[in-house]
DNA sequence: CAGTAATTTCATAAATCAGTGAAATGTGAT
DNA sequence: ATCACATTTCACTGATTTATGAAATTACTG
């Protein structure tokens, strides 16, 4: 059995490879990724992912396991990426201003960017999974436990370089103003279209390059403002 | 059929309800809207929503038809009383400002607690609701257009009132920030718990003072900023 | 080419789903 | 009491779901 996580490895994927035809491994998990993104785990059926892959629904099984195996696989998939990219970004700033001051500005930008960046890439599948990161944010059963699985210790990552940039700030806001940030990140990152057909196409949930500039200015100024004022 | 809108009106109302047992159609929606914030339309099923409420499943397809006809009905029973008291606190903030200059963050204030008050009266079923509207919020497919359907319009008010308090404000600005708002606020209505575990219980999702008193400052800061700033 | 293991397809099991029609029950008016 | 109508329950259908086991196919190795 191919779902086995033993036989998923590396070790084998160049043997299991073809080397011409595409490889439906991926076509699954993008197809997958697609799916869930826009309309949910359950709304979404292991047949209808093997219509969009074009593969046969036993070939899920068959490296996936059950359903829900295939969602994590999806989720997990570019969450090393993300992170490292986070990491990486937050790790550069820190090295560059090692006996100055820190921009607590700079620091959410080295914690946003890579999102953008990748989003901006045009490569629809990190639109798509942002859109699932979003959703999974956002679902009470099992997203939080499944988010902190995943992005718990980038976060600490962001939270302590922000300490380290305002030391005088009360541990909780941090926590707080990381909640909000990433609340209009992902809701911004979901590209729903919401914000063109209210603003009349004043704003296009695509142009991320607006959102950027603007969520910057957004979040350093909020997070000023929480830290300073004594709640 | 009973669950033809002619006959769901308030007309038959009295007459349809017993004097004494519980009301079977609300209980229904109450259910419904539980299982339905938690789990999202696709992730809930009719059999699930009758066994929660206590009732055949054959009496929620009488009330209200089709499972999609069901969900509408939950979303839409307390979204007017929401956009009432939005409405008012709106409009009682202007009344009581018309000659002087309007105040951006008692604007904002007119806008989030509504919200908060009603999840903080502690009714599970606004609580259950706001999961909800973030649910909706944050789903691709149909979200954008369900929120537009029944929350645009005081969406513009609150815009109208920030165009005011900033004359000299771009128009889009106003409505990007809008978006951050309320993607900071339903996350933060959703209470997924996440902040908790992440922050080692050094806040707590259910604590919506704390939550209301930063998100003022968070907010009316960062539309002074992505206002002031020229981008 | 023969042999072996991985991959892909086929057929189908078993469970569950949304939704329906008719019967049964309750309720209020006359 | 009886009639009309609203409500509730029961029994069920047809479609669809996840998932499996076996067969067929493909790719690689010696």
């Amino acid at each position: 059995m191919a779902h086995s996580e033993k036989q998923s490895g590396g070790a084998l994927r160049g043997r299991r490879r073809k080397g011409q035809g595409p490889d439906l491994r991926e076509s699954i998990l993008d197809a997958a990724e697609d799916l869930f993104s826009r309309h949910g785990f359950h709304g979404v059926t292991v047949r209808q992912v093997a219509a969009e892959a074009g593969v046969d629904t036993a070939l899920i099984h068959y490296y996936f396991g059950a359903k829900r195996e295939l969602f994590d696989h999806v989720f997990a998939r570019r969450a090393e990426i993300l992170n490292g990219a986070r990491l990486q970004a937050i790790a550069a700033y820190r090295a560059a201003h090692t006996g100055g001051d820190l921009d607590p500005e700079a620091i959410i930008r080295a914690f946003i960017d890579p999102m953008i960046n990748l989003s901006l890439t045009g490569d629809e599948g990190w639109k798509n999974y942002f859109r699932l990161v979003a959703l999974v944010n956002n679902t009470p059963a099992w997203g939080g436990e499944t988010m902190s699985r995943f992005f718990d210790p980038v976060v600490r990552q962001l939270v302590d370089a922000l300490r380290d940039a305002l030391p005088q700030a009360e541990e909780r806001d941090l926590y707080w103003c990381y909640q909000f940030l990433t609340g209009a990140l992902m809701l911004a990152l979901s590209e729903t279209g919401r914000i063109d057909h209210l603003s009349g196409d004043l704003c296009r949930s695509t142009d991320l390059e607006a959102v950027r500039a603007r969520l910057y200015a957004w979040c350093a100024a909020g997070l000023r403002e929480v830290v300073s004022r004594r709640l």
